[in-house]
DNA sequence: GCTTGACCTTCCAGTTTCTGGAAGCCCTAT
DNA sequence: ATAGGGCTTCCAGAAACTGGAAGGTCAAGC
C-alpha cells in the first residue's frame, strides 16, 4: 500500500512515516515509481512504534522494544525492564510537576490579579 | 563581572548565559578585550530567569515575564494569567502523565519478566 | 620576558521528534 | 490535454540548550 493508507491505517501522518523510514524503524519496498510499498508487516511494525510512542517511550526505546518483538527467543525479563524504567521516568516526572504546581498554585492564589502593579509572582521570582 | 562569575551566582552554566544574550534575554556590557561584563542588574535578570525556568515557563514566556517585572507601571493581572497558564499546562501534563502511568503500570504487573519470551507488554504494543 | 593554565571569544554541529514548505514527478478521471 | 491529488526529495525550523574546535586574554610563577 502507498504512504497515505498506511498514514490512515496508524493514525501517523505520513511525513513521519517518511521520518520513521529515515532512521530505519521501518524498510518499506519501493515500486518502479519510487512510491514506497508498505505491506502489512510494515504496517503492524508502524501501528506497534504509534502505540509505544504513544505510552511515552521514546524512539530508541522503540527500536529496541521492535527487536525484541521481532525475537521470537527474547527474554520477556527485557522487556519488563524497558518499561519499568520508563514507568520510573514517569513517577519522577509526575513527582517533579507535582512540586512545580504547588509552588506555582500558591503564587496564583497570593497574587490578587487586578490593575496595580504589586505581584507577589513576580517578588518570588526575583529571589 | 565575567560570565564565569555571572554562572556562579546564577547557577546557569556560561553557555546557557550565552545563549539567553543570543535570543535577547540579557545584554551584558563587553570590556576592551571583548569579554563580556555582567551588571548586577544583568545577573538579577539572569537569576529571574532560572527561577521561571525551574518552575516550568517558556523562554519566550520568561521574555514576557521580565518585560513585565521592569515595568513599574503593570497589571499584576497579566503576570497571573500567565501564572495560570502555566498550571493548567502542569495540570494537564500531570493528568496525561497519570493515565501512562495506570497503563504501564498495569502491563509491567501483568508481565511475568522471566527468561520466557511471552509477554504481555509486547502483546498489547501489537495492537 | 616567557610559559602555563584558566578563562574568555566565536562559530558550527548535534540533540529529539517531528513539521512545514518548495519543486517537481506520477496517476487517474474527465 | 488538463486538473487534482498523491507521491518524491531536500531544506529549514522548532525548543532550549550542549559539546567541541580554534584561538585570544590574563594573572601567576620562574
Amino acid at each position: 500500500m502507498n504512504i497515505g493508507d498506511a498514514a490512515a491505517a496508524t493514525g501517523l501522518p505520513a511525513k513521519t512515516i517518511r521520518f520513521y523510514e529515515e532512521i530505519g524503524l521501518v524498510e518499506p519496498a519501493r515500486r518502479g515509481n519510487g512510491y514506497r510499498d508498505f505491506s502489512d508487516a510494515d504496517v503492524a511494525r508502524l501501528g506497534f512504534v504509534a502505540r509505544a510512542r504513544g505510552l511515552g517511550f521514546s524512539v530508541e526505546d522503540c527500536r529496541a522494544l521492535l527487536s525484541l518483538w521481532s525475537d521470537k527467543a527474547r527474554a520477556s525479563a527485557d522487556v519488563k525492564r524497558l518499561a519499568a524504567e520508563r514507568l520510573e521516568e514517569i513517577d519522577r516526572k509526575i513527582r517533579e510537576l507535582e512540586g512545580l504546581r504547588a509552588t506555582l498554585a500558591h503564587l496564583v492564589e497570593t497574587c490578587h490579579g487586578d490593575g496595580r502593579p504589586d505581584c507577589p509572582i513576580l517578588d518570588e521570582l526575583s529571589g
